[in-house]
DNA sequence: ATGCATTAATAAATTGCACTTATTAATGCA
DNA sequence: TGCATTAATAAGTGCAATTTATTAATGCAT
């Protein structure tokens, strides 16, 4: 018994239109096509559907019991496809994100917020974590794809360009390095440095800018946070070196920062996604929100870090907003 | 978007199975003609279901959120499938049927009761009408079938024989009447008779039978009802003539029956259906029960009239019997 | 690293089946 | 009785689904 949907619609046509013609027409084909197909239908559920004649076509009593049984399959059926169409049209579902603290804490806020208002029925799950965490995230599929540092090189992993988030100098309003006329390395080894912990991928990229230099990277202190670091800077205990994109070095009016002038000291923020596994549309459309944010971030350089982080945006993301 | 079951199915298959060479076994069809349908289904619906490569098929997540609307989807169908299946194959629903009352209350019951212990799931519904009643019913599609007198000749309706219902002589017993060589109509135009009411069709068989012998039927005493007709007798009025299969004639010690000898005492009974119109599966059964036992009576003549009928079936029925 | 085995995708050819047009037969109505 | 309407049938056509053969990719074992 291979029923198919075209036999219940035709069946569905003839009952609603009361004739084999009329309903051909509405379903577009000829009437002996429509003959059959009822036919078929007949013989393939072993009951006669219509007492027809040339004259006349009625539902003989089977067939009075069975339309509300098809009518319902139907009904069901194309309310079923409804759904999945919506699917394609209207992104929704939940985005899951493994991001960088710094990210998490920075940019990402405004953008799931301007996102979530144009998409109501996405809700995200955003995890901070650590570079390798994000990583290890994303090949596990506890997320659907991850932001974190570029120079991952796995086989089984996408990498893709989204901001460059430069490293600046991070000092004391007034101190003699924001009247330098150019921080490069050598010029800011001169100073005492507040450094990032060496499992940080702040330190590890400042070792190797500072190597590609020709120089080594002595700190002063050292701190496992930003807010830390920061703090360090404000009591007079050196310069940092710290993402421009951190949300820690900002709000503060007695530090400041400027670029360090060497190309070393740009770390790629990366969307990190496994190789040939395809995305919630919600997800293809959110990234290419972040890719847009950072064309326009390249546009007019330095503006991306800029982003206006909307009160309490932060909070409320931590524990996931769950939409619809 | 068109999409269609076996579309469907073969999404399911390629989950359940977690490959397309397997499910394509599956299914019957070759790996390619999987492949293909497979990526039909995603474009219709315009979304990815799988993430394949010639090592490893694995759901998306649209994929995995369709996956139960699929199944849920093919559940339903393949449960109405079933249901429909049980339609064709165990026969169930309402049988309505028009009936004359003495057939009703005669070898009906006993069939009904019968029918019913092998089919629990039909119920029966009947009408005891008069012969005009009966082909009025069948007609208006008040009922399904209706079990009539023969002879009619209408154009929309077909009529099958089922028995001979021959009229019989009724007398009181140790009457002459009894004892008789031959109960022809000149034989019988001698006694007094009690007949049937002009408006009954016993009595037009009656009046017909007695013209085709060349004679007159004249009665000495009228009654509408056949019981009245019986207590007539019993009382000595007279003999009458009534069906054999008349319930009204049993029971009692004081009269006896036989035989008329004349070919014009007989009615046909027979099923009356619309002409052109297809009948329930549990009718067409009961139809075939009905023939079954109006060829064992041709078998055995005069034995269908004896039909035991069971205590309370009469009363049960006239109010309709509720299966399931 | 290299070759082998497995598996999905592709290409080309074939088959089958659903559809169309043309015609017939039945039926109600004037 | 003839006309108009409508479903069924017949024959032919074309498209679409399927098959076989092949290719390309990938994991695994050596």
């Amino acid at each position: 018994m291979d029923v198919n949907l075209r036999q219940i619609r035709a069946f569905l046509a003839v009952v609603g239109l009361g004739g084999f013609t009329r309903a051909a027409g509405a379903l577009n084909i000829s009437q002996p096509a429509l003959t059959i197909r009822i036919r078929q239908l007949e013989d393939q559920i072993g009951l006669r559907l219509f007492d027809r004649n040339t004259r006349s076509v009625q539902l003989t009593r089977v067939g009075q019991e069975l339309l509300p049984v098809f009518q319902r399959l139907m009904k069901d059926f194309d309310s079923a496809m409804a759904d999945i169409r919506e699917f394609s049209e209207e992104p929704r579902g939940t985005i899951r994100v493994a991001v960088l603290p710094s990210f998490a804490a920075g940019p990402l806020p405004a953008l799931i917020a301007d996102f979530r208002a144009r998409n109501p029925r996405v809700s995200f799950v955003l995890k901070d974590a650590v570079g390798k965490r994000v990583l290890a995230m994303v090949r596990n599929e506890e997320v659907d794809f991850g932001i974190g540092v570029g120079g991952v090189d796995e086989p089984d992993l996408d990498t893709i360009d989204i901001f460059e988030d430069r490293l600046v100098l991070v000092y004391p309003r007034g101190h003699a390095a924001g009247e330098l006329p150019l921080a490069s390395v050598p010029v800011i080894s001169q100073f005492p440095l507040v450094l990032m912990d060496k499992d940080t991928s702040v330190r590890r990229l400042v070792d190797e800018a500072f190597a590609a230099a020709g120089s080594i990277a002595t700190p002063a202190c050292e701190a496992t946070y930003m807010s830390t670091a920061v703090s360090m800077v404000r009591a007079g205990l050196g310069l940092a070196i710290l993402p421009a994109s951190a949300i820690e070095i900002r709000g503060f009016a007695d530090i400041a920062t400027r670029p360090i002038d060497d190309a070393g000291f740009v770390r790629r923020i990366v969307i990190i996604k496994r190789r040939g596994s395809s995305l919630l549309p919600a997800v293809e459309e959110f990234t290419k929100v972040l890719l847009a944010a950072a064309n326009s971030c390249a546009a007019t350089p330095g503006a991306c870090l800029n982003v206006e982080v909307q009160d309490g945006g932060a909070e409320a993301l931590a524990v996931g907003v769950q939409g619809q």
